[in-house]
DNA sequence: CATGAATGAGGGTTCATTCAT
DNA sequence: CATGAATGAACCCTCATTCAT
């Protein structure tokens, strides 16, 4: 390995570094809460060093929902390349995916959530912003994919298939968030997974011909 | 009417004054983004001012929260009251009412929500956040004696349904934030409704025997 | 009693009222501590009555300084006024005085004495300051008198009397402030009377030939 | 001097250009009607920076305090180090020592003084708080130490040194603060000098056997 | 590249004072 | 006279960002 290569690989360690902590203190804190030093402090770096990869706050907080959602879309394009050839068995692997998602990052998804929804998007720069909206279409467009798998081999119903995806993201989406805001306030119970459950039950129920 | 009655009202319009204020620039720039003197100005009225009718800016934003619920659960609650008997009926006046809130102000329930993910929740009064609370669990609970209705009547199938509604308020909460950020991104496509009524159409399918 | 009178009384037991609540407020929070606010919800008038009754914060807390000082200045004066002969006996009468003052109200020497030295004299009325400032040096020209008559007398040596009231004041209103902010970190241990005694037994020492 | 050392010696010494700008402007203003922005502007640093020294405006102001009682313990220590056997030479010095702190900084004790009598001490920081009462306890002690030599000695009467420790404090600080304020309404006349002098012949009369 | 001290604009909040009723 | 809602200037403090070292 040349120093060329060591350079480049500890500058994107560091990159990580630096978003690892900027993650776990978004997650628990939330992004105005979060001052960039102690993102600097929990990365054992200094706030100079933070800009030296990240062009400002909301770079960094939107490199964060890039990263997260090409984790994702890299989970679900193995869906539609696996040997599985049965559409129900294929949308159990996608629950299992966002499920899977979640337990990695419970606030994942609320996160890339919030920051498109959020005004922070405004302050990005034209590339993150770009890929933001490319990663998260073709994220959609992979679960609705799926969907189009089952009513092309005749088992699903005829619908649109990218609309069913944008329910199937909600819904997921909108249990995370609702069940997660409910344990906030009441961390005993976590009824996460059987809602999850009982919601791919009924959308299996609501497609399947 | 007398002079106490007078300022009784003129108070209470001065408070609605500033919450519709504030409920606008929150809505397009976030909490943290807005500012308690642009409010101020807004309501053309001076800073101090916002201060003699809320007490910080958490308050005046989780007053706007209370509000938005309120509306919604005596809406809700109204569904049950009806004369209807036929259960999908009602479950399409549910869909009407979520619809209609949302055709209301577009974010009342992405506020509602947000507001209990956020931090903010830690800054209120305890009478603010109990009320919050109260009314957010009774909404569910209105929600979930539509479902009941039908399983009692025998419509629908047996299934837990204050999990079916927290599905129900997830789902729909999902979509109009999810929409609303696609929105956001290309203001000329809108298709909540038409998402909206899939989703209804697949929960009915769903949950009916 | 005219009307006019009853106006006059009430005006000025209104005026007493507002002072009464003020020296309170002053006392227990300090004078920047202390808002215009509380004087009123404490005096049971409102905010704008106060300011018919006192130009400004700096001239209610400086006529509290006048009243004081009134009320310390006649008390000095009947010593001089009184049928004693002995010198020694006198100076008691003094000590009895400022120490039944300082029980009458524990700091409001402390009050005369920060208001004089503070900035706060800057903002006061003409008249105002006048009036403290000559009063002010009345009540020092009696203490002096006293000494003044013992040293006439023979009995106390020959030095200058202003100077000396003006270490018996000194002394006076050290040990009072002094001891006071001992108190307020172990309000257990009192030991005022002691100090005074014995600074009292040490200035006899001091003057008597 | 290495690199860390010569930063350390920076970083002090900003400390106290801060901690001077401060003392001029608590002591021509006082405490209340100096902010923070004229301090920054006095020491031609950013108000931020301040913030980066002193933890808010009142640690600020008891950093004085603490300096000022450092001062004034060390010098007061000095007299019971000295070789002087004679108790009315070592009260001659303590004499020394209070004038000459007092030319140093005329309302030195002033401050110190007000700080421990005002409300300023429940915001302090735990550390501050006990490090003003200590040293405020020992410069006490100390001076009550010069007694207790001049009593062992047999050349002062029999009394409680702590007491008359306290009688020299009180009378001390008075007359600074009395003179000062006399001093600010009339500046061509300045007694300190003279009235300390005679202060501390009647003491020492009051003490000799 | 890395640092971290310094910046200074901006934010939330208070409160002495006013004035229409 | 009395009120108390409204004002708005001013204050303390934070923190994203910069830049000399």
């Amino acid at each position: 390995m040349g120093i060329a290569d060591r350079r480049e690989r500890e500058k994107s360690e560091r990159r990580r570094l630096i978003m690892d902590a900027a993650n776990r203190l978004f997650n628990s804190k939330g992004f105005s809460a979060t001052a960039m030093e102690e993102i600097a402090k929990e990365s054992e770096l200094s706030p100079g060093t933070i800009y030296l990869y990240f062009k400002n706050k909301e770079e960094l907080y939107g490199s964060l929902s890039v990263r997260d959602l090409g984790l994702l879309l890299e989970r679900l394009e193995q869906i539609n390349k696996s040997e599985e050839r049965d559409p129900q068995k294929r949308l159990e692997a996608l629950k299992g995916v966002l499920y899977s998602i979640y337990e990695h990052d419970p606030i994942l998804l609320l996160n890339v959530f919030n920051f498109q929804t959020s005004n922070l998007f405004k302050e990005l720069s034209e590339d993150l912003a770009t890929e933001i909206r490319r990663f998260s279409r073709r994220a959609l467009r992979t679960i609705a994919s799926i969907f189009e798998y089952g009513i092309h081999q005749g088992t699903f119903t005829q619908r649109n298939p990218i609309a069913i995806a944008d329910i199937v993201w909600s819904v997921f989406s909108g249990i995370v968030i609702w069940e997660e805001s409910k344990n906030a306030l009441d961390p005993e119970k976590n009824y996460i997974r059987e809602t999850l459950d009982l919601a791919f039950e009924i959308i299996i129920l609501g497609v399947k011909k």
